[in-house]
DNA sequence: GCAACGCGAC
């Protein structure tokens, strides 16, 4: 049924096949949703008015500026300097204009360091002016900082307003201060002449969400909206992308509808973040109906849903295409920024495609400040990967010599690579190396080691470090756990194993499909075949749906115990859920017909389920 | 007039 729509929806956009050429990709696949989502994609664009025209017409509908745009720090600090020596200096605000652009640039550190030059040569701060100077606090993660200013407040007589608390409450919910947070939004109520507006809602929102509690956010929605602060765009773009972000879509869409009924317009950030969530469940279907239906309510795509698309054909190894979407944005003047070009980057490195990986990454260069530390880091997992380590190592070196901060994600990457090359010396070098520079490890990196040293046949080393991560009170995930059991399976320790297994549980903690397929994995290698066709059935009673390689371990683990009959009855089983036996179970099942040790009663049953 | 919350890449 959903291909027979999907190849309608392809036969009915085709004539834009025809009219538009998509570089590198033929028109038509009959077996592929991802292209016929992409050609219906080219329907839209021919719809959208070009970004050249619009700009055209908002230059003439917009008032001049009387303040100029500030476009780099250099520009910020020139000016600066001249309005400091004029006399009389110009009024507070047009200094507050300048540390405000300066604060859009992110350049958060030279609007410190502007402000400074103001109170040197005698400038009276005003509220906005020291309320900028928190935000920027607040985004170097120094929201401590923060609070001498406010005592700045005082000393100079002013009151901090609404704007000044909302801004404090964001900082300290970045640093996951949230008892703080609450404390400002409390006193802001009980204080009664500086209530929480829209903002201070939307900022405790965005803290929910970045703790992952959805329903909290969702339960100071439904507050909002029987109280007078009424919830607005934003406030309903924060949880839809939050819900997206935890592949809850259908929750998301749900809350989409609901805003809409209550009045409130999407605009193209919501539509991105749906956008980006059912790009990531695979969903073409209702991507493209998203993308058909904001054209149709005039939202135009812009570079953040191109760079959805990008990212998601890469991911789905259609590189080529994604490359297509790139050159149309061009073309279209919408200019691919980093987060394009990087994820393009990634499509060639998932590919392997190093060399193109590096002609991209060429580009970026050539487009003079815009490489940063993702794109850095992106390249280097393309060659840890490739396990070509030397290429890595290069790059970390040469991020350093631009200014460029390796951080934790880049570590962790490299340390990765030289596990997987048997480097243990070099991965502990790097280790070092990234506390040393400040780089804190995370859940992710202890789970690298423990892996890494796992498959290196270092499992007391793993133990050892597994304990020291629960001193620093690193909260172990299933991921750590699961790393775990294959360790101990791999030292043949299958009870421990087991018993780890078992007590998950007790830690609040639900094995996820990965964790059965290794503790099954576990118990085949070990001989205990029955036993691991019982959690097979324990984890479909739990609701722990047995993927393919599930299905392929246990057959593997049959075979290698002389078990052949009850492998064949599992590959049948496998066939009818949907899934098939992958290269290594096909090689047993090959060298098992080829030494004639099957029952000629199961060649039958053998032929039909291949 | 100037400031606060919302979208994408490793």
């Amino acid at each position: 049924m959903l291909k027979i729509m999907m190849r309608n929806i392809a036969a009915s956009s085709s004539s834009y096949c025809t009219s538009w050429r998509w570089r590198g990709m033929p028109c038509l696949h009959s077996n592929s949703t991802v292209v016929v989502f992409a050609n219906d994609y080219f329907a839209f664009l021919h719809s959208q008015p070009s970004k050249r025209i619009k700009s055209t017409r908002t230059q003439l509908e917009q008032p001049v500026r009387n303040s100029p745009k500030i476009t780099t720090v250099e520009d910020a600090f020139i000016v600066f300097d001249r309005m400091l020596q004029m006399r009389p200096p110009p009024s507070v605000v047009r200094f507050n204009q300048i540390l405000g652009q300066v604060a859009k640039l992110k350049h958060y550190s030279a609007v410190i360091s502007l402000y400074n030059q103001m109170g040197a040569s005698g400038i009276r701060p005003g509220v906005c002016t020291l309320t900028i100077l928190i935000n920027c606090y607040c985004h170097l993660n120094q929201v401590g900082f923060s609070l001498s200013v406010l005592g700045k407040f005082f000393k100079v007589c002013l009151e901090p307003d609404v704007f000044t608390f909302n801004t404090l409450i964001n900082g300290f919910l970045r640093e996951n201060r949230v008892a703080e947070a609450s404390g400002i939004f409390n006193k802001m109520i009980a204080g009664g002449n500086c209530q929480p507006n829209v903002v201070t809602y939307g900022t405790l929102v965005k803290g929910f969400c970045m703790k992952g509690n959805n329903s909290a956010a969702i339960q100071l929605l439904r507050k909002m909206e029987e109280g007078v602060c009424k919830p607005d765009l934003v406030v309903y773009n924060t949880i839809i992308d939050s819900l997206c972000k935890d592949t809850l879509v259908d929750d998301a869409l749900n809350l989409f509808s609901e805003m809409m009924s209550k009045g409130i317009s999407p605009n193209v950030i919501t539509y991105n973040s749906l956008m980006n969530g059912v790009c990531k469940l695979g969903e073409w279907k209702e991507a493209t109906r998203l993308l058909n239906e904001m054209v149709t309510k005039n939202i135009f795509p812009d570079v953040f849903t191109f760079s959805v698309l990008v990212d998601t054909l890469c991911k789905e190894g259609m590189v080529v295409e994604a490359e297509g979407v790139v050159e149309m944005m061009i073309e279209r003047d919408i200019e691919p920024d980093i987060v394009t070009y990087t994820s393009l980057m990634d499509g060639f490195c998932l590919q392997g495609e190093m060399s193109r990986a590096r002609n991209v990454f060429k580009l970026i260069l050539s487009k003079g400040s815009m490489v940063n530390v993702v794109s850095y880091s992106t390249l280097i997992n393309g060659y840890c990967k490739r396990k070509m380590m030397d290429e890595a190592m290069t790059l970390l070196r040469e991020m350093s010599s631009k200014g460029l901060v390796p951080n934790t994600v880049t570590y962790n990457t490299l340390v990765d690579g030289c596990f997987k090359v048997g480097k243990l010396g070099d991965a502990q070098k790097l280790f070092s190396e990234m506390q040393a520079c400040g780089q804190l490890p995370n859940v992710q990196t202890y789970a690298i080691l423990l892996d890494g040293l796992c498959k290196n046949r270092k499992l007391s080393t793993a133990i050892q470090l597994f304990k020291e991560m629960e001193a620093k009170k690193l909260d172990a995930d299933v991921v750590i756990y699961s790393i775990l059991i294959e360790g101990l399976c791999i030292a043949g320790k299958i009870e421990s194993a087991r018993d780890l297994f078992c007590g998950l549980s007790s830690k609040g903690l639900e094995p996820n499909v990965r964790t059965y397929n290794i503790m099954i994995n576990g118990l085949c290698i070990a001989g205990l075949t029955s036993e691991a066709e019982k959690f097979l059935t324990q984890m479909e009673v739990k609701g722990c749906s047995p993927n393919g390689c599930t299905y392929n371990t246990i057959i593997r683990g049959f075979i290698h115990n002389k078990q052949t009959s009850r492998a064949m009855v599992l590959i049948q089983t496998m066939k009818e859920k949907g899934f098939s036996a992958d290269a290594s179970t096909m090689e047993l099942i090959v060298n098992l017909l080829s030494k004639d040790e099957v029952d000629p009663a199961l060649l039958p049953l053998i032929k039909g389920s291949l």
